[in-house]
DNA sequence: AAGATTCTCAACCGCGGCACA
DNA sequence: GTGTGCCGCGGTTGAGAATCT
């Protein structure tokens, strides 16, 4: 079959959202909701084709988008669900609320991906060292936080390359102050993955981090269902493990049932989900008899 | 100080799945 | 059953910032 370009490529502008946009396209959203994507750029006034008004919707206007680095909890969670789903950012970033698909996407491949490498060749290897092993990679400074923590706090990354291009309108954004979040991605940038850190910068996160992957990424003989998060990432203990979600929660697409547990049985991860393998959770979950623990469930 | 290198992340692109006529 | 249109996903790109040499 031959498919109809995704949107009339004359006329159409691409490339960073200026202020305005994003004010024409939020307010739209809010007014009329977004039932139409291909129509909305039209109706709203916008000179955007629907799948990019979708993305910037849903990747940095949405009001309930959580801004700022991931927290230790988070990443731990990404890890884990990338061990059992894979590449599947969408259903990985349904389970960390507030997370994009996309965030995550990039998350995994700025650091996740080489740290989870990294400690994967230490857990072969972990004869002689606990040390993880040096990053070829130039260690980043903490500087790059103050930056990264900045942006996140609403500020767009960079000037847009149109000039007189305004960052998001404050109002749309979800505030967050830099105390919200863990220091653990600028722990991590490079810190876990290089041994030449400055030694009073955050070499605590930085001795906890890379325990605690040695840990997570070695434990597959483990049977603990919690996750042994050090005490102070919990913070206030208010921390919901979104795997305990992932795997309590009904299946949503590729997340469902059976398939998950599958996946997590091929991957030899049945540690974090040990009790819910079985055919019989996922029948009673699926057939609602788990209906009142899902209802405690945090909201996702 | 300046150029080179590395990193981050917003945005684009193309494809597959699904719904509907 | 088939064709068409839309949505959402995952891979990739490129500009700009940060850092290094």
């Amino acid at each position: 079959m031959v498919r109809a370009p995704c949107c009339e490529k004359m006329g159409l502008k691409k490339g960073p959202w200026s202020g305005e946009e994003d004010q024409i396209l939020v307010n739209y959203i809010h007014l009329h909701g977004h039932g139409n994507w291909r129509a909305l750029p039209k109706l709203a006034g916008l000179l955007r084709c629907g799948k990019s008004c979708r993305l910037r919707w849903t990747n940095y206007l949405r009001p309930d988008i959580k801004r700022g680095n991931f927290s230790l909890q988070e990443e731990h969670t990404i890890l884990e669900l990338h061990n059992l789903l894979g590449n599947r950012w969408s259903t990985i970033a349904a389970k960390l609320p507030g997370r994009t698909d996309n965030e995550i996407k990039n998350v995994w491949h700025t650091h996740l991906k080489k740290r989870a490498a990294a400690n994967h060749d230490d857990s072969n290897n972990n004869n002689n060292h606990q040390q993880q092993q040096p990053t070829t990679k130039k260690r980043r400074s903490a500087s790059k936080k103050s930056k990264t923590a900045s942006v996140k706090d609403g500020q767009q990354t960079k000037p847009p390359a149109a000039a007189g291009v305004a960052p998001p309108p404050a109002s749309l954004l979800r505030q967050y102050s830099s105390d919200d979040v863990s220091s653990l991605t600028t722990g991590d940038n490079g810190g876990a993955q290089s041994n030449d850190a400055k030694p009073d910068d955050f070499s605590s996160t930085e001795e906890m981090d890379e325990s605690f992957w040695s840990e997570v990424l070695s434990a597959d003989s483990s049977t603990s269902t919690d996750h042994d998060f050090p005490a102070a990432e919990l913070g206030s203990g208010l921390y919901d493990d979104p795997l305990a979600s992932f795997v309590s929660s009904e299946g949503d697409g590729p997340g469902s049932g059976e398939e998950a547990a599958a996946a997590a049985a091929a991957a030899g991860l049945a540690h974090s989900i040990v009790d819910y393998t079985s055919m019989d959770f996922w029948y009673n979950l699926l057939t609602g008899d788990n209906n009142k623990e899902l209802s405690e469930l945090p909201p996702i």
